[in-house]
Order: structure tokens, then C-alpha cells, then sequence
DNA sequence: ACAATTAATTGGAACGTTCCAAACGTTTAT
DNA sequence: ATAAACGTTTGGAACGTTCCAATTAATTGT
């Protein structure tokens, strides 16, 4: 990895012989500054151009104590709602002027904490953190008293004194339970997910409290847990089936389970959407073009990230809130 | 993004004063260089965790005018293939002892310009790209004549001066037509990507030559091409199957791909992997989870990763090689 | 025991930028 | 005409590290 020993760099102060002007005034037109005039500005800018010179945002942010990189911690990469959060915070983050450094920890959490300790080096301007299971609020809590700017998103770490950005996963399930019940649905299944997930319990409880409105008692042979990939769905559908085979209609705890899900009803002979209704939860956009289209709870990516760099705005010291992002119930072909 | 303007920061001087070394002994230690006694290595380590030291890589970086950056540029961190390469690489890196900066170009090409000028402001050691459509020949070479060692990575861009890697997209195809023949089947259809992608045109050739090879006359009608979305994949299946009812099997562009012509040929009342014999291009995880379970062409993407990192270690001024990953049969329920 | 060699340590300069306080030039008020 | 006010411009110091040449300590050979 020999980087061919750049000869000699082109400084501020090449600019500045070159636009005839002192290398405070090229620092002042790099930084952006109002106060200085416009043929300086001008000159400058010419001279920049001309003689190819490219910022150093080394010196920069050592001199200034400050710096644009946004660090974005995320869970899982391959996880495609991740990906999409991912994109989203990315570009949100760019338009803020800012410029984001995506890391990804894998769901582990020594992984996540060795990262974390590297970008601390690049003297980060704030950090992003979809936080890796396992997570102690202490971690988070030193991170805070450090002095970084830390948002936690998706997941909540019970004990930690950061705002959290999460989509609201109690309604969306609950909305989703209500859109089978109002089908005239009542044999309601709720499948996947498992309780190390801090959102499992949220999402569970919105289901719950729709079967329980509706005056339906509470089935513990409806409510079976997996593992969060495809496989998990088909399985818990299975399960499911065995033990009740009249379902009418099941409520996933994402649309990845639900993928699973259908796949085992069709595996049975009956046809998803029709015999079974199904319902996933995120709206992956593969839930669009599927067939049949998945009827889903969406979660707006840019939403969250929009959320996430208002917080990241105006960050206190030790604001410790929860933001909720309102869900939407998207009615497809599935149920 | 007020950052709570950090006090007063510590640094090697503070850290030599408490080991009782100069800085220039504790900077040594840092850099990991063999000629310090291992008594002062010891006393600046405990000193290091003692005082809570940070190391600053921006000073480092201007000083010495390296970095342990490596830039990473994804065209479209969305798809899941793509994801997956990106973790691959990601890890690769690290194992390097550098560290990865994970930027998504969008499949846009002015995102990426833009994302590469602020990228080479941030000293990056190398470029590992995976160009955008569009990407320009003078564009990268201009890259490397900047001094910055730069990998394409799954596409060519004709007439760039640089490595790339990727995966051996015309054995692949071949390699799994010829499974279809082998199987017995005569009429295969080809569907899915278009001329715009560089690696389409391997693809299609892969399967033409094996075609050829068994005497079978080429036709035109059985090779469609689409977007390379889900989406496009069932369109390019059924558009297949309105002029030829009675082909036998399909060889997918992509994995993504077979996913929509399954879908399809479902929805066609046939059943994919009896009626009509399907097989991808990638190996995503979900092909392995899905049922039927997709047959595919299976790109490592860990070894892109290997490929990569190897080249960029021994990388010189212009060396324009091509590196193909070799592909692998993975014969699953789908055909 | 002493010179010659090698190993380990060190202070000062340098990297390219921003900050600061002072200087300059122009306009406005008296 | 002069003072005050304002808007621009400026040189030197500083950020925290690594590099370099020089110094000191330890080891070897005779």
C-alpha cells in the first residue's frame, strides 16, 4: 500500500501567492466566510482551480477542533432495512454539509466497540449507533461524558442517557392486527422475532392490545418466536400450522419473516393472501414487487434519518429522549 | 452539531510526562516501531490507559502524510449483493490494519465524482470503486495519476489504466447452461440485465458459448433483456413465455432476477424447478433460505475481498490487470 | 579497561490549516 | 477636516503528531 510518496503537496499559501492575496483570506473563502469581499473571493477561487490544490482536512480539523465526519454504526449491513436506513442517513447527512463514515459491527458488540474506539481517533463530529445486542448503557454513557454527540437509532438501550430514534412499533403492530380484525378475521397469528430484540416486546404488545380491544383471548399457541432471516418465518409459520390449522390471518414481526411465511403456506397448499392473509412490518421494497405485493407496515428510512440529524442538530448534554416515527399501514395484495 | 468544544485534550506529551519518556519514545511505541526497550513500552502503555489517551489520527496523518484510510465505493449499497461485498471488503480491510470508509454512490455518477473529491480531501490510502454507469476512462486514470492507487471492483471501465476485480461473469453463465444441457434441457432461455451494465455482455456470452458448443442454434427470442430489479426479472419471464411457451429452463442474469421470473412462472400456473428449471447468478443468502432453493452461479465475495486487498497491497503505478474470480456451481432445488 | 559498535532515547522542526489580535482601507458622522 | 465606525485583510502562533539528526546508554570486541 505504498502511496506513491505525494511529491509536494499544494497548500493554502500556494493559492494564496497565486490569487495575490494572504493565506487567511484563502482560509476565509474555504470556510466559507461572509466576510470577505467578493473579488478576493473570486481571485481565490480562480487561483484554486487553476493550480489543482485540494483542501486538507487533516490540518483542518486539528487546527480547528472540529470536524465533518459523521460516524454511522450499524448493525447489519446485509439486513436490507438496514442498507436502506444506511442510504438514507448517508444522504441526510450530506446535506447537511456533513460527510458520513459507515462502519458496520455485525451485530457484534466487541466488534462494535473496537470500531468505535478507532473513530474516536478520527475525531468523529458525532455518532450514529444502531446499537449491536449486548450493548451496556455504561458504553453509551462514557461515549456521552466524552463529549461526542450520540444518537441511537432502531433499537433502545434501556439505561442509556442518549435520544433514541425508532419507528413505532407498538402501533404499527397494532394497526396491522386491526386492519385483519377489520377484515372479520379472528384466528390471528403473531410470528418471529424473539425477545433478545429490544423491539420484539414492543411489537408483541401492539398485537396484543388489538386482539385484547377486540375482546379475543389471548392465544399463546398464536405467538411463535424465531430467528429474524427467512428461515425463521417459514418455520414459525409451520409451527403454527401444526398446532392450528385454521389460522385466517398472521401478523409478522418484518417483512423478511413474512417472506418465509408465505413461502410455508404455499409449501402447504394454501395460497398466501387468499386462504391466509399476511402481514409484514418495515416495507422492504422487494414487499412491493413481490407476488402477491405484501401488505406491510411502512417504515419511512428517510423519515428516521431526517429525525436522527435534527436531534443531531440541536444536542444538549444528556438529552435523553425517545422519538417515535410514525408508521403507515400499506394495504397490498397479501392481506 | 455543537460538539461540547472538548476541554483540553490530552495528548503524547501528557503521556510522556507520566511514563517518564519524551513524546518521541511514546510515539514510537504508538506507530508499533521494534526499536524501543520493552520496559518504556510498557510504561507508556500503562501511562496510555492510565490517563485516558486518544490517539489523534489527524495530527498523525499531516504530519506523516499517510493514512490508514481506505475508501470504499459502492454503486448501490441497496442491493443485496452489493452489501454483502462491501461487509466482505470491510473486514478484509481491517484485518489490513487500515480502516474502511463506506460511501454509496447511488449508481449515480456525479454522487460519485462528488463523493471522490471530498474523499481525497480526507487523505484517503486508496480507492476501492465499483464504478457507476457512466464512469469515464480519463476520470480514473486521472485518479491514478494523482498518485492515489486506485481498484475497480465487479465492472470495467474500457480504456481505465487500473486493477479490477471481479467475478468470472462468462464461465459463470457457461457453467451453469451447461448444467441445464447436461440435465437434458434444449430450450434455455436467458433473461434479465441489459447492455448498459459492463458485465452483461460476459454473461450473455457465457451462455451463447455453451449453447453453440451443444449445436443449438441461437435464438434471439429467448434472450430478454430488463432492469435488474425483481420488477424486471418477471417481466423478462413472462415476455419469454408469450413466445415460447415450451422452454424447459432459464439462466438468470442475477439472483435478484430468478426471484421475478420464479414469481412468474408461479403465477403462470407452472411450478418453477419442475415444470420450468431456474437457476441465478450471485448466491444471496436468501436463495439458499427460499424455496425452492435457487440454484446459482456462487460468487465468493470474501474472496473479492481477498483479491482486492492483495492488489492493493502490491500495488504499482499503472498496472493494469485484470484479476476474474473464479465462479462456483451450486446446484440446489430450483433446477 | 577502553575503544568501537549498536541500541535506545531525545528535543526541535515540520506537516497545512485555523485562530487571534492587530493593521489597513473605506465610509460615515461630527 | 478629523474622528469614529465599520468592513477587509493580514502575519504569526497554535493544533498534536512524526521525522530527523544528534545524544546517551548499553553491548561487544580486543
Amino acid at each position: 500500500m505504498k502511496s506513491g510518496t505525494k511529491s509536494k503537496s499544494v497548500t493554502v499559501i500556494d493559492v494564496a501567492k497565486k490569487a495575490g492575496v494572504s493565506k487567511s483570506t484563502v482560509s476565509l473563502v474555504l470556510t466559507g466566510s461572509d466576510k470577505v469581499s467578493d473579488k478576493a473571493r473570486q481571485k481565490v477561487e480562480k487561483a484554486i482551480d487553476d493550480i489543482g490544490y485540494v483542501y486538507n482536512r487533516d490540518a483542518a480539523s486539528l487546527r480547528s477542533r472540529r470536524s465533518n465526519l459523521v460516524a454511522i454504526v450499524i448493525n447489519d449491513l446485509k439486513n436490507p432495512y438496514s442498507a436502506q436506513l444506511a442510504v438514507g442517513l448517508e444522504k441526510q447527512i450530506r446535506q447537511m454539509g456533513m460527510f458520513s463514515m459507515l462502519v458496520n459491527s455485525d451485530e457484534n458488540v466487541e466488534t462494535q466497540t473496537s470500531l468505535v474506539r478507532n473513530l474516536k481517533e478520527y475525531n468523529v463530529a458525532a455518532f450514529i449507533i444502531c446499537p449491536a445486542p449486548g450493548t451496556s448503557p455504561e458504553w453509551t454513557n462514557s461515549l456521552v461524558e466524552q463529549g461526542f454527540p450520540v444518537v441511537h437509532i432502531m433499537r433502545e438501550v434501556s439505561g442509556a442517557k442518549v435520544a433514541t430514534v425508532l419507528p413505532d412499533n407498538f402501533a404499527g403492530t397494532k394497526l396491522a392486527t386491526q386492519h385483519m380484525l377489520a377484515k372479520g378475521y379472528k384466528r390471528i397469528a403473531f410470528i418471529g422475532g424473539n425477545e433478545s430484540i429490544s423491539d420484539y416486546h414492543q411489537r408483541l404488545s401492539g398485537y396484543t392490545e388489538a386482539m385484547t380491544l377486540a375482546e379475543i383471548p389471548f392465544s399463546k399457541k398464536l405467538c411463535v418466536q424465531s430467528n429474524t432471516n427467512r428461515n425463521g418465518g417459514r418455520g414459525a409459520m409451520e409451527e403454527v400450522l401444526a398446532t392450528a390449522n385454521d389460522i385466517e390471518a398472521v401478523v409478522c414481526f418484518s417483512d423478511v419473516i413474512a417472506y418465509g411465511a408465505i413461502e410455508h403456506i404455499r409449501a402447504s397448499g394454501k395460497q398466501p393472501g387468499k386462504d391466509i392473509a399476511v402481514i409484514g412490518f418495515d416495507d422492504l421494497e422487494d414487499s412491493r414487487l413481490m407476488s402477491p405485493a405484501l401488505s406491510t407496515i411502512h417504515v419511512d428510512a428517510n423519515q428516521i434519518a431526517i429525525a436522527v440529524c435534527q436531534v443531531l442538530a440541536n444536542i444538549k448534554d444528556g438529552t435523553k429522549n425517545k422519538i417515535l416515527i410514525g408508521v403507515d399501514l400499506i394495504e397490498r395484495d397479501s392481506g
